[in-house]
Parts: structure tokens; C-alpha cells; sequence
DNA sequence: TAGGCGATGACCT
DNA sequence: GGTCATCGCCTAC
């Protein structure tokens, strides 16, 4: 299928993320829930439009893009690549496997479930700020880096993204079957509504 | 330079 | 289940 070439590359690197671990700041996290943006051929993602923010989406993959939502929360994604194509994987929720008391003093005691819940909340748990934009995923002296590959994949659902206005109805979100940590799905509201 | 909007999350009813 | 907080970034003028 020659026509999109770059959605099945960065669902394909959406689903090996998912089980893989993500560490920041001191905290690490079992990434289980993430969501695929296809870059410039995707209306729902920050790179459709090339601007000086997406930037960086079109650079090298492994690369951590940050970005600031409603004015308060950060939002973590791994840029994917392939460089020029603007891919990248936005990751929602994950499970806290390590540091969990800096984790839950920056989260502020909340149930371990929500910890790293839902992509501000990752992103806050983690450490993550705009200071972190850029940084390379794969050093492994970087504060903020992903674990080994996973080897063997775990169970997967999709369904399709959550909050995003655009393009609603792609199933690129994707997360561990089963998962607590899993956030609830919920349509963004200016979406136009479903199709029957 | 100003206005509008967003890949959210917490809290209230 | 619904509403609101809050600010950086993009787009239009």
C-alpha cells in the first residue's frame, strides 16, 4: 500500500513502545499507553504545519518533543521519524515501576493507579518540562531516555485517539490490554461527531 | 500586535 | 457527566 507509507511506520513504532520503559528525572515508568501522529500527512498532529514548535519533529527520531497544553500541562512524545515526515508518538499514560516517592511527591499522593496517568500527568510525574524539548531518548547519560526494546510484546488494543479534534476516527491510539493504568477515553469536544 | 484555540485534568453537581 | 482553569503558540490583520 503504497499511499501511506508513514502511518503504518509510526503505528509500528507506537506498538513497540507500548511495555517499553521511560525514564525521567529519577522516575521510570512502563509506557502503557500511547498514541500515533503520522506528521504532515496527519491533520491532528502538531507537525501538519510545519512551524518553528514541530520543528523538531522533523529532525532526527528519539527525540523528546514537549509540548504545553491548556496552559498547564506538558505532554510528552517520542518523535519517531522517519526525519522529514514529522512522526512522532505521544505517550498517554504508564505504569510507575521506579522512583516512586519522587513520583508521588511531585504528583502529590494521588492513588499509585493515576501516577502516571493520562499524558500531563506522565509528563508530571516524570519530570517533564519544556526544558527537556530535544533531548536524545537513546543516551543513556540524558535525564530523560527510554529503556531496552521490549522482547516480547504484550497484549494490544486500539481504538481511536483521544481529545484530538482532527481525524478523530483513527484507531492510532493504542494500549496494553487490561492495563489499570490505561486513561479513559474521551472525545474531544470539538470533534464533529461519529460516523454511524 | 491581538485574538482564538488546544493531543488536559481536576473538581463540582 | 459537565464545566472551568490557564498560557504558549499559531494565524490573521
Amino acid at each position: 500500500m503504497r499511499s501511506e507509507p508513514t502511518t503504518v511506520d509510526v503505528v509500528e513504532a507506537a506498538r513497540s513502545l507500548l511495555g517499553r520503559h521511560l525514564v525521567g528525572h529519577g522516575v521510570t515508568v512502563r509506557i502503557t499507553e500511547v498514541e500515533a501522529y503520522g506528521g504532515h500527512l496527519d491533520p491532528a498532529s502538531h507537525a501538519y504545519t510545519r512551524t518553528a514548535r514541530s520543528e523538531i519533529m522533523y529532525g532526527p527520531p528519539w527525540r523528546l518533543y514537549v509540548y504545553r497544553s491548556y496552559g498547564i500541562h506538558h505532554c510528552a512524545n517520542v518523535v519517531t521519524g522517519p526525519t522529514e515526515q514529522g512522526a512522532a508518538v505521544l505517550v498517554r499514560s504508564g505504569e510507575v515501576v521506579d522512583g516512586h516517592a519522587r513520583a508521588r511527591a511531585r504528583r502529590g499522593g494521588v492513588p499509585e493507579t493515576r501516577l502516571a496517568r493520562g499524558p500531563g500527568n506522565l509528563a508530571q510525574a516524570l519530570g517533564i518540562s519544556l526544558a527537556d524539548k530535544g533531548t536524545d531518548l537513546l543516551d543513556a547519560d540524558a535525564v530523560v531516555r527510554l529503556g531496552a526494546p521490549v522482547v516480547e510484546p504484550p497484549a494490544i488494543s486500539t481504538g481511536p485517539r483521544v481529545g484530538v479534534s482532527k481525524a478523530a476516527d483513527v484507531p492510532w491510539r493504542l494500549w496494553i490490554t487490561g492495563d489499570p493504568t490505561v486513561s479513559a477515553y474521551r472525545r474531544s469536544p470539538r470533534a464533529p461527531a461519529p460516523p454511524r
